[in-house]
RNA sequence: GGGUCUAUAGCCAAGUGGUAAGGCAUGGGACUGCAACUCCCUGAUCGUUGGUUCAAAUCCGACUAGGCCCUCCA
């Protein structure tokens, strides 16, 4: 398995801490709003990334957050608070919000057909650990107190910029307007750890610690909650591009100030879904979720098609347009598929299935190359390999890719419908041998205002409601 | 300003030194009373420009265009 690891800038063969169980870690989402399909793409990719292990024969320990703690939009003590500023939207408490959305992002991931980790956590269970592992790092005069916050001295780790490729002097204190830095930290690139000073008198969620009520900053969730329950040596650390500079680089230094030794090895980190002018986000343009995909009528498996097609590491441009197309070729694809199945017949060729699954998994394992294991499906349906044999590899590689590729959606039909479809079928037939085609295109019409579509084939007409 | 990534046919996209996979769309054909479905056929010298090499879309340089990051972000 070949994967690219940000942590050095290319592409690395993936050696597993323990040779059989590999470990995973995923930054989960910030339940504040709704995921928009932007985040979810991420959340594909690292769906990806866990069956394509599984595939090739790893078992996976994989874990995620649920970022239900109020965020401040930046580490010092300005901005607003993300849970309370929701809150105040939904006129909820912060806790219902976290929940209800914590259950959209839910809802979202099954029918996009992720899988939900093994390990779930949310960030409000761990308090303690952060507490624990901020006093740790304060003993070692690696962490401080100062304006009332507990901050981390990045100046005590040798490669803070390793992951990030930048550098101390480059960088652009205040690039951001809205950014107000706490004159109290020793390094302007010290992060905060635990917050006591707050400007909101409706800080909403607060504990009680060694440095007074607050609340735990950002970066500390992940380390905690991925040393908790994945020890000390973690494998695999997945997150948007995003994360890189500050999140990831951030646990790094926490994590490996803590253990004295390298925490994670491989980080892997998804690209952005952008739209025309640039990146998606929640606060410009229209707010893409997969409800409204579906309100537009697309599939949410659809939008799975379009993201498997192109490269984890490549941004991707959304369009309507664009993922009108890939619906078509999904629905192709899943037609396909279906004739495979209605005609099944022969012994599987346990060559031609071996040969087929070797060439899946090498695009796989190339670093995740959906859009070359997608091929290997299409020579798959072009090959004239028995259809036993297609049906095995198909059901195989949907173990991966996930498109419900044999899922036969059984809609449930009235027996009286049924009957009058039945009936029109037969009039038009009679129409037909009696070269009344007018009659015959009216009943098709007739049948596709009722969203019955029908297809003459040479064993007889046969329909399909849509 | 610093960092980083990308640029392949109408669209999506593979390709990691040896004369450009695949899918969709388009056009043509078969089938059909017509249509849909299905099947067959149909297209690009790889942003521009230098260089390295027997050989480059693939390596190096310059240029152009664009994205992202620089303390909310997937």
């Amino acid at each position: 398995m070949k994967l690219y690891n940000t942590l050095g800038r290319k592409v690395e063969e993936f050696i597993p801490y323990n040779k059989k169980e590999v470990t995973m870690y995923t930054c989960g989402p910030t339940v504040y709003h709704y995921a928009h399909i932007g985040n979810l793409r991420t959340y594909i990719f690292e769906d990806i990334l866990e069956k394509t292990l599984h595939y090739i024969g790893y078992s996976v320990k994989r874990a995620m957050n649920i970022t239900d703690v109020g965020h401040l939009t930046s580490d010092a003590d300005t901005g607003e608070d993300k849970m309370v500023k929701g809150a105040i939207r939904e006129h909820k408490t912060v806790w219902e919000i976290a929940d209800f959305y914590t259950e959209a992002f839910k809802r979202d991931t099954e029918k996009l057909n992720i899988k939900w980790p093994e390990i779930v956590s949310k960030a409000t269970d761990h308090i303690d650990d952060y507490i624990q592992m901020i006093q740790v790092l304060l003993d070692r005069d690696i962490a401080y107190p100062a304006g009332g916050n507990i901050y981390f001295d990045v100046s005590k780790v040798s490669d803070y910029y390793e992951l990030s490729g930048k550098n101390a002097e480059d960088l652009m204190v205040g690039v951001r307007d809205d950014v107000e830095e706490d004159i109290h930290k020793r390094n302007p690139a010290d992060f905060g750890l635990w917050f006591t000073s707050s400007k909101f008198d409706d800080q909403a969620m607060k504990w009680d610690s060694p440095w007074g009520v607050g609340y735990p900053g950002w970066h500390i969730e992940c380390s905690c909650i991925s040393m908790a329950y994945l020890g000390e040596h973690l494998d695999i650390h997945c997150g948007g591009v995003d994360n890189i500079f500050p999140h990831h680089t951030n646990e790094i230094a926490q994590s490996e100030a803590l253990l004295n030794h390298q925490w994670c090895k491989y980080w892997c980190h998804g690209e952005h879904l952008n739209d025309s002018t640039g990146k998606m986000s929640k606060s410009k343009g229209e707010f893409l979720t997969v409800s409204l995909l579906e309100e537009k009528g697309f599939h949410p498996l659809s939008y799975r098609y379009f993201c498997l097609k192109s490269h984890y590491r490549n941004q991707l441009v959304f369009s309507y347009e664009s993922l009108k197309q890939a619906e078509n070729e999904y629905k192709k694809l899943l037609q396909r598929v279906a004739k495979v199945k209605e005609t099944r017949f022969g012994e599987k060729d346990i060559d031609a299935f071996k040969k087929y699954q070797d060439r899946f998994k090498e695009a796989l394992e190339n670093d995740l190359n959906t859009s070359s294991a997608l091929t290997v499906l299409y020579d798959v349906l072009k090959d004239d390999i028995n259809h036993e044999t297609k049906y095995a590899l198909i059901e195989s590689f949907d173990q991966v890719l996930s498109l419900d590729l044999l899922l036969t959606e059984k809609k449930e039909i009235d027996a009286q419908f049924e009957a009058w479809i039945l009936e029109k079928i037969e009039e038009r037939k009679q129409a037909k041998v009696n070269k009344d085609f007018a009659r015959a295109d009216e009943i098709r019409e007739e049948l596709k205002e009722k969203n019955v579509l029908i297809k003459d084939t040479r064993e007889g007409t046969i329909y399909e409601i849509v």
